[in-house]
DNA sequence: GAATTTCGACAATGTCATTGTCTTTATAGT
DNA sequence: ACTATAAAGACAATGACATTGTCGAAATTC
């Protein structure tokens, strides 16, 4: 317990109460949710990282520059996930014989495997959500949010936080 | 631009329409916009990191441990967070004289000015929110992220994101 | 066919976190 | 009072995720 953790209450309303915190701590919550959940169905290894990468790749496959661009970071960050989901068993690398330069990242079954339990989470999840907060404030949540969301690309956090150059 | 750039937009409600993206790009659109506010107000230094914890100072000081129990992470990463904050003149390091292990971290003036410059671009935010999405959404919008919110500290994100082992 | 662009790789670096160990100071139990 | 325990914070090593710059090979453009 903290040393002095009235001081927690008294500044709530200050600290925990603005939009950006409540934002990001029930994207927080959420994501943990997820993961436990996948935990529990035998992806304990899964990092937040990798249901963005996992998402960003389709049916077809996307070449590294691609699955760069709509996470929105450089290249050689989307290689260096495209290798370390490989070695999970997440990802493939084939060649694109119509173009050699470019390797092809295309998802393992195992990888389904991961999308379909998370469908399923998020789909229980929401469910739960129009219950506790009704059907009709739930639509208004999605509406604000889909507004507010802007049009920037499903960045990843950890560098966009750690980034010193803004562009 | 994307050399399959069409797929972006087959797949849009597939990757960006979940609620968890939705929550994430919200805040880092509101985020990237008060940065920008502050990098023309003349605290272009400012990292969204030192956001948090410059709330997290409370008026009277805090100690590093409390410090760290607030943002949810190691003591250690919030004496390094303190040191950076000291170093870019955001806080201050002092002697308690009740309890000589404690060293209690306090804002400086520009601390307090980049506060209530942040706090300034909030409000006008809210108030351009209100005015676009109307009163009574937005009132709906920050019930339904207080009950999604949960308990949760405003944990900083990087480290959360990058960690390996989920508690 | 030559100039340019694109793809992905390598190397070096930066930011933010973790764990483990340690010293110093405070507190609690007998 | 005296010992045992705990708490505060520092140091060192490590890990995760990103960036920039450079570079060679393959494609495209003129």
């Amino acid at each position: 317990m903290s040393r002095k953790g009235w001081i927690i209450v008294l500044m709530a309303h200050r600290f925990d109460d603005e939009l950006p915190l409540l934002l990001i701590r029930s994207f927080r919550t959420i994501v943990d949710e997820l993961h436990d959940h996948l935990s529990n169905a035998g992806f304990g290894e899964m990092r937040a990282l990798h249901g963005f990468a996992l998402k960003a790749i389709d049916d077809e496959g996307v070449s590294i520059s691609e699955l760069a661009w709509r996470l929105g970071v450089t290249k050689q960050a989307a290689a260096t996930t495209a290798s370390v989901m490989e070695s999970l068993g997440l990802a493939e690398r084939h060649a694109d014989p119509r173009d050699l330069r470019v390797s092809v990242i295309t998802r393992t079954e195992r990888a389904n495997a991961v999308l379909g339990e998370s469908e399923r989470f998020y789909r229980r999840k929401e469910a739960q959500w129009r219950k506790k907060l009704g059907d009709e404030r739930y639509e208004v949540l999605r509406e604000c949010l889909q507004q507010m969301a802007g049009t920037e690309p499903a960045t990843s956090i950890p560098g966009w936080l750690g980034r010193s150059t803004r562009t």
